[in-house]
DNA sequence: TAACAAACTGTTATATTATAACAATTATAA
DNA sequence: TTATAATTGTTATAATATAACAGTTTGTTA
């Protein structure tokens, strides 16, 4: 099991907003959500969030500059990362699916690389964009 | 056959400057390059570059906000991109697999989400790397 | 070929995302 | 207890990206 990790006060401001949102978060709109927390500035938020990233209690989707929380609970560690994202809505799903990691966890470089982690992006609709 | 297409002066400007380069380029560091040649502005650099993207001449890696030309032939929409990244020497490779792709392509979401592309991004040591 | 539309260009200004650098404080561990 | 690491607060600045406006070139078709 994991341990529950202690976090610190500002660390645990910027999760528990990222936790509560309903999609991925930017740092400055977390820095505005935070102001009357006594947060000011840029810094403290990318701070914050460097360390959840680091203890993956969050993830960064990088084609969008925005942080979800992580809803795997296997992935303190980020190295198999997967999200699908709605190109229409912009919904973002965490991908959660034990073939796929290890599929591409073991997948082999043919330049002789070993890979010690991935981040994956999917597009395309999702379920409610499709219909409309 | 995929038809050769007819860029414009800055986007061949743009063009030759990546597929010249030995790794991934930083949009100013493109614009710092080009001065010479009269692009003068961040916006003719990004003009360029989201052009050479939509025709799958170059991707952006999303995790270092940067540029490579495409290396594989068979990607001229960008659909299905995968990238090898050194954590150490930074060195960037495209990732051409026809199982990766097809395996990712075919993936099913356990959402009900179709998938139209991905972009993946593999980190670890490179070859070299490794051995020292 | 005239005339319209689409794509591209140039330019100035500004928005957004992220880090540097310094000083102080608090938690952890030897 | 002392020192070492982690965290905080703060000011300033760097790096990345887009908005908005006006003009030009290119391609299409009437
Ligand atoms: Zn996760
Ligand atoms: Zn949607
Ligand atoms: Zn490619
Ligand atoms: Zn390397």
């Amino acid at each position: 099991m994991a341990q529950t990790q202690i976090l610190s006060r500002n660390q645990q401001i910027v999760l528990d907003i990222i936790e509560k949102a309903k999609g991925p978060l930017k740092a400055y709109s977390i820095l505005f959500n935070v102001q009357k927390k006594g947060i000011n500035a840029p810094q403290q938020i990318y701070r914050a969030l460097d360390k959840l990233i680091k203890i993956g209690k969050i993830h960064k989707i990088e084609s969008k500059n925005a942080f979800v929380a992580c809803t795997s609970s296997n992935c303190e560690i980020s190295k198999a990362t997967a999200f699908s994202i709605c190109e229409k809505c912009e919904v973002v799903d965490e991908v959660s699916d034990a073939k796929l990691s290890k599929f591409l966890l073991k997948f082999n470089d043919k330049k002789g690389m070993k890979f010690k982690r991935f981040n994956l992006e999917f597009f395309g609709l999702c379920k409610r964009c499709k219909i409309k």
